[in-house]
DNA sequence: ACAGTTGTGGGGGAAAATGGGGAGAAGGGG
DNA sequence: CCCCTTCTCCCCATTTTCCCCCACAACTGT
């Protein structure tokens, strides 16, 4: 379980350290994907990671589709480690996706940690505080 | 298990390397075959290869079927290795098939691992991202 | 105040990417 | 039948990149 939102550096050589809570649940090492739409990058603890792969392989209906599937999974995701400082390599197209130059906004997100750059994260953090208004007072009304 | 998307050039002699990590997993040598489809070149470590090869032999209803299929799965196969740089090399008709000039993008594709040109690649890529968003998608509506 | 931990930076060494050279096998033509 | 060409391996060389380790400063909690 992952929490709370934390600002980093990250070196001009694509490091990015995370928070020591947060590393204590990824020993076993990290797999870091483009995040689904937003312009993030999300990082899954490696069995995390697996489960998740898992259950979007067994939807595929067509061995067509199944080829297609994993490509699009595994083609932009890339497995790593953290370094002796506790930090992680960012791939260059990756950071390019996300447009993150020198910091990012590191976030915890239940199973998943997420890196966005300071000013798409502002926006996301915008909308998402609206959408959670808006669903909270639904919620109220009945 | 193969991962991420990189860029190698192909030497004037048809050569191209394959990222350190994928070497590690294929120490045993590996198997070229054209794309199921696709127009790229598909890349198996000998014993997956094996693995795939037998599953699909023992679906064959008859031995006339078969007789076909050997021909359609060896036929167009090629088992190889890699030299002392970690290179392999690529057969002619296969580089034309794929449409391979001087640049390849080498994909992991869990199991497997696929050699595209830069065009298809991105016409490729986009196809299979959008489908994992549709599948995606049906995995958060449940 | 002190010791251990954490954020940040950088340097050095090993490995990897790329480019050629040359020997030997295969194939085609004279 | 022989020679010449072509292609294919295997080896060597050079530059670049990446990764691991070390160093220091700031901060934590005790």
């Amino acid at each position: 379980m992952f929490f709370g939102e934390h600002t980093y550096k990250i070196d001009e050589k694509g490091r990015i350290p995370l928070p020591p809570k947060f590393r204590r649940e990824m020993k076993e090492g990290v797999v870091l994907t483009k995040g689904t739409g937003e312009k993030c990058i999300a990082v899954y603890p490696v069995l995390e990671w697996k489960r998740l792969a898992d259950s979007l392989a067994a939807k595929a209906v067509t061995p067509a589709h199944l080829r297609k599937l994993n490509r699009a999974i595994f083609g932009s995701a890339s497995s790593t480690q953290f370094d002796g400082q506790g930090r992680v390599t960012l791939p260059h197209p990756m950071r390019d996706y996300a447009g993150l130059a020198d910091t990012a906004v590191v976030v915890g997100a239940n199973s998943r940690v997420e890196l966005w750059s300071e000013g798409e994260w502002t926006a996301e953090k915008a909308s998402a505080d609206e959408q959670a208004a808006e669903i909270i007072e639904m919620l109220e009304r009945d």
